[in-house]
DNA sequence: CGCATTTATGAGAGCGCTTTCATTCATGCT
DNA sequence: AGCATGAATGAAAGCGCTCTCATAAATGCG
């Protein structure tokens, strides 16, 4: 029993030189029609399959591109890929995937070996790490595509978190609440919270409010976290009328933890997350929450990221837009809360 | 500017041969400790970084192993993946994703591709697949780890899925219920669905009990999939006072939909999910469930994939124990039912 | 009908690394 | 001292494919 059958076996078997065969494997449209099936039908005839490495050593190209996430398990992170997955394979890439668990040092060391084990492209979450991690990715000269945060460089495919942040502390603000906390992931390596963070603060300061650093609790970025951030926020003197979570997770945790105290949301309590994941319209009840459209960052960065390698496209940044949906946790603030504050004023 | 350092420069460098190099990469244990910190010293200066393709070509190893899943963004099947890809990373393994959405055909292609591109080994989900891919897996002479279902020629690191539908039926017969619904996933291609399934119907018939068609409801895998399924459920004559959730998505939009239809749970409708994922414990009432040790599952089949692949080891089965979590969902069934109950018998 | 093109195929030199085999010394043993 | 061993390194043959270049055949055109 032979080893699996090499170019060269199909190119005899067929009566064709190598380079025929692998014309026919790589570029079916440069043979003559008859050849092309002649070189099919051995290749079939002797199961050939085409050895990857090689080719890769060859032609320079891996048909690989890699994303390195903060992690794979989160609801998040794991629609991207699987829709960076779906639009990469549809063309015939493989998805290499890595994480890093908001470890700068991590994040590095899986860039550097993936750009050592070969690849075609890179996708990375947000802008921020490292000159050491940019100087290394200039120097493979691999195309890469940020995701959630553009830094002016590499091409992206982002959302406008500030914004987000934003649009939540907005609605809050509107519906009469001038006490609002929020529930924060950690900061560090982390310019996706870090940015709507800010967002809500600008809104707030915009408003004449502002967030206290005991307003705002950091989290990780659990349910439990966000339950344990209600939980904390709850619990300081001038307790919050309203919680914004810097990830739906934590607007959930929230309203369980709200309604684990006996309150009522929204009544009690307006709780406003920001992803609007699947959960957001399921729970009871339903969270306000902002919509960011995750499939969609994943797939167009795929979509980019192919661009960038097969047409050699200059980077490009994408702004997808964002918008508020509004559910059921959000309402006006407590009446008690309406009385103390006009007394306040 | 010349490109990337190549092997040869190295040695040029050090003033030994292309074979020292690569001896200092890939078996440092062989050299002088002078020589090894002498082509280290030239490596670090040149920036040198090892061809993947090439050292893949020339040594047979590729250093990446692939997972095929039914779908990323499910949170088991991510948070399978989170935990392979550190167990691999932390001895230099890759890994590369694929998903096939649940079709048998896009498997198959999908595990065509990963092998054309080459990988050391593969970890598939599920036993069930045409005997069409068992052939190319067997032809390619890959190791191959089976997670949740063994199929007896593969290495396996599995769960009982019938013993889990078993205990989530177990619990509610012996807590009274005799009409018990299960929502449950598309049974095509999915033999953990289907075991979960005879689990329950198993232990149904047990304490003489059915099953009949019309009390499962077959949904699409979201939390959706469970609103409706409970609400097909619900709506038939004589309904069920409890419902199993073939996975926990399942129960946790059947407890959504009851309350949204005014229903209490447990105390009008008993809930019990497969998986016992994070939002089990924080959703409101906590979801009773019977524990998989996903994460576990994921390391497992990693730890057992690197070694076959490094030490060349037989397959093995391996049964991670599966545990009933009791929470809040699920209670005696509604007193008018105990009394309708034994006006029937 | 002859020449300039275009189209289809072959020849062969790598791609950058690994690894066997051979060689050279230094070492241990009698 | 003399020989068998073992350790450290080098030489060189690939690994299996791609792709440029050259050649041969087919086509178009005046």
């Amino acid at each position: 029993m032979r080893s699996r059958p090499r170019l060269i076996d199909v190119a005899r078997d067929a009566g064709v030189s190598p380079a025929t065969v692998s014309r026919a494997v790589s570029q079916p449209e440069l043979l003559a029609a008859a050849t092309l099936a002649l070189v099919q039908a051995s290749a079939r005839k002797l199961g050939y399959v085409p050895d990857g490495a090689a080719q890769a050593l060859a032609s320079g190209r891996t048909m690989t591109v890699a994303a390195v996430m903060p992690t794979l398990d989160s609801i998040i992170f794991a629609k991207a890929l699987q829709s960076m997955q779906v639009a990469l394979s549809a063309v015939g890439y493989q998805l290499l995937v890595a994480s890093h668990e908001y470890s700068v040092g991590a994040e590095a060391e899986a860039v550097r070996l993936l750009l050592a084990r070969g690849i075609d492209g890179l996708i990375l979450v947000g802008a921020e790490r490292p000159e050491a991690t940019n100087t290394l990715l200039r120097q493979a000269n691999v195309p890469v595509v940020l995701t959630w945060c553009p830094d002016g460089v590499n091409a992206s495919v982002t959302v406008d978190n500030a914004l987000a942040g934003r649009l939540a502390a907005e609605h809050l603000i509107r519906l009469g609440h001038r006490r609002i906390g929020m529930v924060c992931g950690h900061l560090l390596f982390n310019d996706r919270q870090r940015a709507r963070l800010e967002g809500v603060r600008a809104a707030l300061a915009e408003a004449g409010l502002d967030l206290p650093d005991w307003r705002i609790s950091h989290q990780p970025m659990t349910i439990s976290g966000g339950r344990n951030g209600c939980s904390a926020l709850l619990e300081c003197a001038d307790r919050p009328t309203a919680l914004i979570g810097g990830i739906d997770l934590f607007a959930l945790g929230s309203i369980a933890e709200a309604q684990a105290r006996g309150l009522c949301v929204p009544s009690d309590l307006s709780v406003v997350g920001i992803d609007d994941t699947e959960m957001a319209s399921q729970v009871s009840p339903s969270l306000t929450s902002v919509h960011i459209p995750t499939a969609q960052i994943g797939e167009m960065a795929a979509l980019t990221l192919l661009g960038r390698i097969r047409h050699a496209e200059p980077p490009a940044d994408r702004l997808l837009p964002i918008n508020l949906i509004v559910r059921r946790s959000s309402t006006v603030p407590p009446a008690a809360d309406a009385l103390q504050r006009s007394s306040e004023t």
